[in-house]
DNA sequence: GTCTATACGCAGATAGAC
DNA sequence: GTCTATCTGCGTATAGAC
């Protein structure tokens, strides 16, 4: 731990609180969890906590922000590289998405359900983020689709797509039949018939 | 009110409690909601909430059971009518779902959100439900893609199919630009893309 | 079945020593 | 930065009258 000394370096009490802490709103939803079991679960006292965030809310704030934030680094260089085909960035990104999805699923879960207990201002940063991303999604299906697609058949293609590949995180179990990477070779496929078939 | 000499019948009080619930439980989520709001917003006292419902608990179990019974009395015998191509009974689930998704979205939703906070043996019941509807997609699934997709492939088509229509709750305004008839058509469209578009 | 009143514990958050 | 101790209010649930 952090309090030997410095000696084991990459545990800090911040980022373990955040760890415990999505755990235990994904498992028990946030207003059933209590600092008090926050704390304990990370390993210090409940007071302690608030030398590192200033309430409960802001411990799920600051957990959806970073995700947000490391999925966004991750994926938007993929979509946005204008210099590869559209349907190879779709590619890639499918099979980065559920990656990531599955890696910090518990996170990502615990986010998901949990929105609705950020405040406004919070909220607002996030869903930010996400559109963002959200973007860049469809600007990928716009060129996927090329110029004879209405705007709105972008549209709701994009959010057909979003739907599909954030629905998988809800239903996997790393101990199932098939792995992520099996999974995204399906979901390639999948997206790629709604992709296409559904441009005009 | 049902007080009221029974004159006007049509709202009983475990209704209203159930309709309240449901709003409070997805704005706020099932921890943040306490029983004293519900009661409130219900137009009774906290204590005779314990008249109908034996807990909180029991009232999230109550407005999940009661949706999942309604939804699959009304999507179950149009998926299983073995009368009728599976291409249609697919379109016509598909307008089903949607519709009643929308219609009773914030009980759809505060389910949704929520099911962490039931029981084992409460989330089995509603767990069973929602697979007895899931089998039935999945046999209209296996035979509009035919006697030649594995076991595997209706798999995978099937939950990418759920998680597709699944999804238009999260993000339907009903004031959009589009109203719920005609993302439908959008989805109808979209769905057999998936499914023929995944079969062998 | 509905109410008022209340028991009882636990929640979030803070004070102040070290 | 971390702890122990504590404040204060609100949570669920019950008692008992009408």
């Amino acid at each position: 731990m952090a309090r030997n000394l410095g000696l084991e370096v990459g545990v800090d009490v911040a980022e373990q609180i955040r760890v415990e802490a999505a755990r235990l709103f994904h498992q028990r939803g946030y207003g059933m969890t209590a600092i008090r079991e926050i704390a304990e679960a990370a390993g210090i006292s409940s007071s302690t906590m608030y030398h590192h965030y200033r309430n409960k809310q802001d411990v799920l704030f600051a957990i959806s922000r970073q995700f947000m934030i490391d999925f966004n680094d991750a994926l938007l260089p993929v979509l946005n590289d204008s210099t590869r085909p559209p349907r190879d960035r779709l590619d890639d990104a499918i099979g980065l998405h559920l990656k990531i999805s599955s890696e910090r699923h518990t996170e990502l879960l615990s986010i998901r359900g949990n929105r609705g207990a950020l405040s406004p201002v919070q909220l607002d940063t996030i869903v930010g983020l996400q559109a963002t991303y959200q973007r860049a999604i469809r600007d990928v299906v716009a060129a996927i689709q090329g110029p004879k697609a209405t705007r709105g058949d972008v549209a709701i293609t994009t959010l057909a797509l979003m739907d599909l590949i954030n629905g998988v995180c809800q239903w996997f179990e790393p101990s199932g039949r098939l792995s992520i990477g099996e999974i995204a070779d399906h979901y390639r496929h999948l997206a790629r018939s709604l992709v296409i078939g559904a441009a005009p």
